[in-house]
RNA sequence: GGCCCCAUCGUCUAGUCUGGCCUAGGACGCUAGGUUUUCAUCCUAGUAACAGGGGUUCGAAUCCCCUUGGGGUCACCA
């Protein structure tokens, strides 16, 4: 048992809470629970909140509510109330003494050192450098000061910091899952970089070799932006002589311009792609196609297929426009292939936001600008009408508000089908009436054939059909006229009807 | 600028590893048509790409080199 569980791999995800959750960190999260779950792996949620200045709360919170609306789900780090796990504190804020341990080891074993150079006199070195045109290096000042001198100037209260002492001229390769081979110099490091602050207060690059050693971390899935640090962790993993897991940098998502996907490409919170009424399901099939697919033409997958499927192999190697018109009609698709009955309960909400219904209890509703009730099965009838419309679940209230109001708000001159008169249209209308109140059963077909019979008695079905179907919905796109005649009942329907015939008499 | 990475329709991509079946396929978008009372759905058709140049080969989107282009990254942030 024991040893079959140090088998499985472990993955994490480690955001920083410094901000709300976007597209980009729901890829990397998606593609370690992806493989996690392919490979029957641990994921590890911790949080990398070192920065306190910009850490916070909430936006840690917005990382959990997030993944769990998603669908993603983690077996070990950080949960709401709670943390799970062997190889806690899961928050990096947690961990100091951990990161000292190893800082002082470091210093110990002089593979790192103090350094005691000023912040203006590193900026003024990395400025002559860039005038001169070639790449920065730390000069490597403090690099060979003798121990007692380093303690001396300690003891003496110098501000310092601790840089590794980087290998002069080494190789550093490293066989990426995606990429395959990657190598670079260690000279290209850009000197004995700074792996931690006074007190032994851990730099990014060292507190995350230490953790993901620490939680037996085997795969590092991350973003291409990342790939730069690799090579700083490998130095650093040597020299803390431990073993060095398998790395896969994704493609990064781009934006219009073809640059990483940022705020300032508009909304990439997810929270707001959630407000709009994108599904979960839509934007996992959509962001897992970002930089992957499982070749073929197919193209909707579900999250447990997309698991089956998945492989490093089959990653992109480039960067991928976010495209939303894709992800659209996608969500569109999804929309239109959900259970009518759960599509319901997920747009109820956006129907209660918009002030068009209110709760009143377990399916039942109440309409205040109708001050009607209203129970869950007739939104549900409501929502039957719309569902091949809809694209995202935010426009519901718009395209079926005149269901929910009293009066309806629209110009008569509508009412007019092309090049049809008032006074015939209000005839029109009046047929209409009087088909309704003679309808016996009440079902959708009998409504249709009465009014097709109705409709067939002009050249043009539209003469009798558009003014009939404006009159009621008061738009200029809607469902069709039996349809919402149908769903409205006899009484609703003749009150439009009469509205109607009122307001063209005014426009003559 | 140094370093690293990448390169098929406007976008996401199949095909590349293991050259020939590619007259380069699909999807989104757009255009046209059909169904239709409107809108949407659905169906049909069209639009549009192997960055350029050299090799290797009987044969290159596919392998190699160069050029060009794009992106990432260069903190006492993460």
């Amino acid at each position: 048992m024991n040893k079959k569980s140090e088998e499985k791999i472990r993955l994490r995800f480690a955001p920083s809470p410094t901000g709300s959750f976007h597209i980009g960190s729901a890829r990397a999260a998606l593609f370690n629970y992806l493989y996690a779950q392919k490979e029957k792996g641990v994921l590890v949620l911790r949080i990398e909140d070192t920065d306190r200045e910009r850490s916070k709360k909430i936006y840690e919170e917005d990382i959990m509510r997030s993944l769990s609306w998603l669908g993603m789900t983690w077996e070990e780090g950080v949960f709401e109330d709670e943390e799970r796990g062997d190889y806690g504190p899961y928050r990096q804020s947690e961990r100091g003494d951990i990161y000292k341990r190893y800082l002082m080891k470091m210093i110990e074993e002089e593979r790192a050192y103090y350094c005691f150079c000023s912040k203006e006199k590193l900026e003024k070195e990395r400025e002559e450098s860039e005038k001169n045109k070639i790449a920065h290096k730390y000069s490597g000042t403090c690099r060979n000061l003798p121990i007692k001198e380093q303690d001396k100037r300690i003891r003496d209260g110098e501000r310092y910091v601790i840089r590794l002492r980087l290998p002069e001229n080494e190789i550093i390769k490293f066989d990426d899952r995606i990429r395959g081979s990657v190598s670079f110099s260690s000279g290209e490091l850009g000197g004995d970089f700074v792996i931690g602050k006074e007190n032994f207060f851990p730099l990014y690059n060292f507190a995350c070799v230490v953790d993901d050693y620490e939680m037996k971390i085997t795969h590092v899935i991350r973003g291409e932006d990342h790939i730069s640090n690799t090579p700083k962790q490998i130095a650093i993993q040597q020299a803390l002589g431990i073993e060095i897991p398998e790395y896969a940098h994704l493609p990064l998502i781009l934006g219009n311009d073809k640059s990483k996907l940022s705020k300032r490409h508009g909304s990439v919170s997810l929270f707001e792609y959630k407000e709009k009424g994108y599904l979960p399901e839509a934007l996992i099939n959509f962001i897992s196609f970002l930089g992957w697919n499982p070749g073929g033409e197919r193209e909707i997958y579900s999250k447990e297929e997309i698991i089956e499927k998945f492989s490093f192999s089959r990653c992109q190697k480039s960067g991928a426009v976010f495209n939303i018109d894709k992800l659209t009609s996608i969500n569109g698709y999804y929309i239109r292939n959900m259970e009518l009955e759960k599509l319901t309960e997920i747009v109820v909400p956006y129907l209660i936001s918009e002030k068009l219904i209110t709760k009143k209890g377990e399916g039942e509703y109440y309409a205040p600008q109708r001050d009607e009730d209203i129970n869950f099965r007739k939104i549900k009838d409501i929502i039957s009408l719309y569902q091949e419309r809809i694209k995202l679940l935010s426009e519901v209230p718009l395209l079926t508000d005149y269901f929910f109001i009293k009066k309806l708000d629209y110009d008569p001159k509508l009412l007019l089908w092309k090049e049809a008169s008032p006074e015939d249209t209000i005839r029109q209308l009046q047929n209409c009436i009087s088909l309704v109140e003679s309808i016996k059963r009440w079902d959708l077909e009998t409504i249709k054939e009465g009014l097709i019979r109705e409709a067939d008695k002009n050249d043009n079905k539209g003469v009798f059909l558009w003014p009939a179907r404006v009159a009621l919905s008061g738009k200029k796109a809607s469902a069709g006229p039996f349809e919402i005649i149908w769903v409205m009942g006899p009484e609703m329907t003749i009150e439009r009807l009469r509205m109607a015939i009122e307001s063209l008499k005014g426009i003559k």
